[in-house]
This record gives C-alpha cells, structure tokens and sequence, in this order.
DNA sequence: GCCGTTTTCGGCCCGACTGTTTTCAGTCG
C-alpha cells in the first residue's frame, strides 16, 4: 500500500468524520496526517513503528491506525464509518457549494445518497423542503451538477499559467497603478492548481466590475467589495482579493499560502502575542500594527527569513527560517544546459541545428540531442547505424553555432528484461547516455525495480529520465521501489533527470528532494520536441525550487567541460 | 486526534460572501 492511497484512506475518515458532525479538530488530525503523508519522502509501509509515530500529526492512535493499514491492507475504524453511510455519499461532498452540514442534511432528511438522486430531488423542487434551503439554492446545487464534469478537478500548472496571465494583464489595464499578482498554488509553483486566485492591492473598487466583467466568464459565483467569484471559460475558477495598498504583504503572505504554511505562520504569531490576517500583522493586546505592507517585514517580526512561495508547504520550511538555513534555492537562470531534446531524425518536430540555435536563444550553454532508440518504432527510433551516423552529423554540427556546445546523445529504451535497447559499442561511443522506460508500465514493483537497476548497472547509462513514468492527472506512475533505485543511482554516480515537459515533472517535488537527500544527483531536462518546448525548462527549474534544490544539487548548472566530467561515463 | 522554552489538559487560524435569516450557519480558500 501506498503513501497516496494510505492518505486517501484518512482523508475519507476525515469526510465521513465531518458529515457525522464530529469534533472539528479531530477532522482536521486526519487531513493534517494525509497530506502530510502525501508528500513523505519515504514509504509507511517501509517505516517501523517508531518512525511512524516521528511523522508530525501523527500519534499514538493514528500510528496504530498506520500500522493496522499497512498489514491488513484496511482499517476497521473506515469500514465502521463506510457502514454508517453510502460510500456515493462522498460524492455529492464534492459539488459546488455544498459541504458536509448540507450533505448530512439531504441524506437525512430525504434519504439522497448519490448524485443522480440529488438532482432528482432538486428538480421536482423537494430540496426547498429542508431546513435552511430555498429556491435559490436548489438552483445553485442544479448548476453545480451540471458543471461537475467541466470543472471538477485540478489543472495543470502550465495551462493555469497561461490563463491567469491572460486574465491579470486585463486587469492591469484598468488599474495600472495598483500591484495585481497571481498568488495561491499558483505562486507557489504546485504542479497543478485548482483555481486562480489573483491579489489587487491599491486598485480602485471599479476593479471588481472589470473582473466579474472579463470576457471570458462564463459565471459569477459570488461578488462582493474586495471579494469575487467567477468561473471562466474553460473550466477554472478565479477569485479576486482586492486589499488596501498598506496590505499588500500581508495579502500576499495570506493568499499565497499553503493552508498549512500559513496555521503554523499564524500560530507562530499567536504565540509571539500577535494576531496576523490579510490585512497585516497586529499586536494582540492593542491592536497596534506591526507590519504589513511587505511580506519580508511579515516574516522578520516573526523571527524569520522571508521565506520563498515555493517552500511555503509547511515542510520544513519555518524552521529553517528561523535558523537561518534556508536553501539558496536554484533558479532558472542557473541552467546551462538542457541534455534531453529530440529532432526531426525521430519524433521532434525540428532538426539539431534548429534546436541549437533555440536552446542559445532561450540561454542555454550547451545541449544533448537525445533521439529515441529503436524500441520506440512509432517514433521512428534509431538502431545502432543509424545513431552512430546521427551522432556523426551531430558533431559535425557542434562548433557551427556560435556560443553553444551540442552533445551527441541518446535516449535508450530500458527494454522489459531491463537490459538496454541498443549495444554497448553504440553506447560508449556517444558523449550521453540518457535511460528510460516507454513500455511494459504494468510489471509489478520488484520487476520493474530490478528493471531500472539493471540500467543503472549499465556503465553507459548516465542519467535516468523522467524515472516514475507518471502523467500528472492522467496515469500515476508505474510501481517502482525509489528507495532502491535512489541507493543505486547515487553509488553508480549515475544522475536523476527532472523532467520539465508539463504533465511530466518527474521527478516530482517530494521524490527530487529524497533522492538528494540519499546524495543523488539531478539533471533538469526540458525533453523538447520542438523549440518551443525547450521553454518548459521554467517548470522543472520551479519543481526543484519546490524539491530544495540548490545549484549544486544539479549537474547541469556547471560549466559544459564540468559537467561532462561529472557524468558517469567519464568519472574515475 | 495532536501537542507542549507558558501547558500532559485545554487549547487547536482567520475572514468574506451567500442564502435564508430577524442574528446566523454553511461554505470556501
């Protein structure tokens, strides 16, 4: 079992807990403990007892509960609350404006349990029946099963990127002098976002009309003087928080969050004899305000190291502050090479010279050029001959383009039985050999893990790219042992890649940050198949920024000669 | 249910908006 499925468990303790009306703040023990298990680095199911009970928001109880999971694969105390209710009952929890008081109440005033039954009842006007429901509100729960499908769930970071710039250079039009920034997940660079939340501070109150009036809405879910709900189309959903201009820190510390970064952030203040808000920092005894219009002042009142939006996960990140040991976090900027791209000689969309000439434009020093393998027949994958001949054009070509070094490389399947795709002699005569697995997702962990480590064991492999083989929101990735391949990759000196494309960033945040921790190196890779996408590079900069990483931590933020010093191959 | 340089008991973050209300509960972020 999982760290994701051991978190759903609890997270689905914590909903029946809530419809049952139960203590709030045991609810919130249990979605504490989920997320923080989310985002462990290590497995529970690997870790003793005593570990387990060092997890923070873990005690006694919850560790027997780990424990009682892990074995038996279930916990009694769910299967005790999946009885009390329909298990379809946590569906309707999802919808739009309806949260557990409003579920309870339609199950047990009109016996609804699912969706289609909700829908039943709000449309033969029998919701209006129930204590606190009106007309109103049966239209508003109406609406929001229609949109269900449209706008249920998270979105890629990328895309929610896209869409707020759009929407914050609209409204930079109409007030030009106030700061308006996307802030939330957003800010903080989380790979997907469920919503955008944009911060206004100074602006005037006709900002508000220019938002719910934006073009693209498509709905207004709430408006109000320095607050508003819209939906747009294409299915996010934008807030606007319009705050005084002396506020603007304390709005931006507050809306960029997380929600857990910001319980600790407050009860550090509680603790320190202060009360903090979106509006500022302000002393409880009376009322006198202490900082807010920058988010350093904010954080320095409170003893602390202003800390960077993508380390705001309540993972650590305060206490490092507070001791002055926060990462020198990598930027983007850091990057002088990008070792993975493809060409037109398989399945990209430019030739070598074209991608050259793009990745020294977008900055870049130096690049590998790093075809398919003969496995991947669909993308026309090159066999021996061939990428040996490829590989000859390829340094022909370097020296050509003024100010970038072009590396000859490839990406070689790693095959079912985990030996590699192409021969040793094709392999060692290349300057980079990057592994990866295209096929055979379904073998079961130890196959799979016994896979990759065969590859590690290859002395030409140098680097293992995007190493879970997940695709945000659509495939998890396959069942692999980290923990094993990290061991093996960092005695082997073969290095990690941060894959950059949108949907992969693979290494995630919390898997990039273990395997430095087992003293792994990384490679952020854009994996372009165009020039376009060399681009992507920003989100596996912004992924390891939310991994800790330092420059150091990264091979391809040395110079070239460095670097290819550093890669296994040529490492004594 | 967790947690402790004030605490092993008594706390546990904070505010805006909506709908159905005669002062507030529920939802959301």
């Amino acid at each position: 079992m999982n760290n994701l499925a051991i978190a759903r468990v609890l997270a689905e303790i914590g909903d029946l807990l809530e419809i049952k009306n139960e203590n709030p703040f045991k609810i919130r023990a249990y979605r504490n403990a989920a997320e923080t298990i989310v985002h462990l680095g290590t497995q529970v199911a690997e870790m003793t007892g005593a570990e387990r009970l060092a997890i923070p928001g873990v005690g006694k109880d919850l560790a027997g509960k780990l424990g009682e999971l892990v074995e038996t694969g279930t916990v009694r105390y769910h299967q005790e609350l999946l009885a009390e209710f329909p298990p379809t009952i946590l569906d309707l929890l999802h919808l739009q404006g309806v949260g557990p008081k409003t579920v309870s109440l339609f199950y047990s005033g009109l016996g609804i349990r699912t969706l289609d039954e909700l829908r039943q009842a709000a449309g033969e006007g029998r919701l209006r029946a129930l204590k606190g429901m009106g007309a109103k509100k049966e239209a508003l729960i109406l609406k929001a099963l229609d949109e269900r499908q449209r706008v249920a769930g998270r979105r890629l970071l990328a895309e929610a990127h896209d869409a707020a710039a759009t929407l914050v250079a609209a409204l930079r039009g109409h007030a030009p002098e106030a700061s308006i920034t996307a802030v939330g997940s957003l800010r903080r660079g989380c790979e997907t976002c469920g919503d955008i939340d944009i911060l206004a501070a100074g602006a005037p109150a006709a900002i508000m009309e220019a938002f719910t009036n934006y073009q693209l809405v498509e709905r207004i879910l709430a408006r109000g003087s320095t607050k508003s709900s819209v939906l747009i189309w294409g299915g996010f959903q934008a807030d606007l928080r319009v705050v005084p201009r002396e506020s603007l820190g304390a709005a931006l510390q507050y809306f960029t969050g997380s929600k857990a970064h910001n319980i600790a952030l407050r009860d550090r203040a509680i603790q320190r004899g202060f009360k903090l808000n979106e509006y500022g920092l302000y002393r409880l005894d009376d009322e006198s305000l202490v900082a807010g219009d920058s988010e350093e002042a904010i954080y320095a009142a409170l003893g602390l190291q202003w800390i960077p939006p993508e380390l705001r996960e309540n993972r650590g990140e305060i206490a490092a502050a507070e001791h002055g040991t926060l990462p020198r976090l990598i930027a983007l900027g850091d990057l002088r090479g990008d070792l993975h791209m493809h060409t037109t000689e398989t399945d990209g969309r430019a030739d070598a010279a074209t991608m050259a000439s793009a990745a020294r434009h977008a900055g870049r020093e130096y690049i590998a050029i790093t075809d398919h393998s003969k496995a991947l027949a669909m993308a026309n994958g090159l066999d021996e001959t061939r990428a040996l001949e490829h590989a000859r054009r390829i340094r022909d070509l370097n020296g050509r383009i003024e100010g970038i070094t072009i590396l000859a490389g490839i990406e070689c399947d790693i095959r079912a039985d985990g030996s590699m795709d192409l021969a040793d002699e094709c392999l060692a005569a290349l300057d980079i050999v990057i592994a990866s697995v295209h096929g055979a997702f379904h073998q079961d962990e130890q196959t799979m893990t016994e896979r990759i480590l065969a590859a590690i064991a290859n002395p030409h492999v140098d680097v293992i790219a995007h190493p879970t083989g997940r695709l945000i929101l659509k495939r998890e990735g396959y069942r692999v042992n980290t923990a094993r391949i990290f061991a093996a990759a960092a005695a082997a000196g073969v290095a990690l890649e941060i894959n950059s494309q949108v949907d992969r960033l693979d290494l995630d945040d919390t898997l990039a940050r273990a395997a430095r921790d087992r003293g792994v190196k990384l490679i952020i890779d854009s994996d372009a198949h165009s020039p376009a996408a060399l681009g992507n590079l920003r989100w596996g900069a912004l992924t390891a920024r939310r991994a800790w990483l330092e420059p150091g931590d990264v091979l391809n933020t040395l110079p070239v000669a460095d670097f290819r010093a550093a890669l296994r191959r040529n490492r004594r």
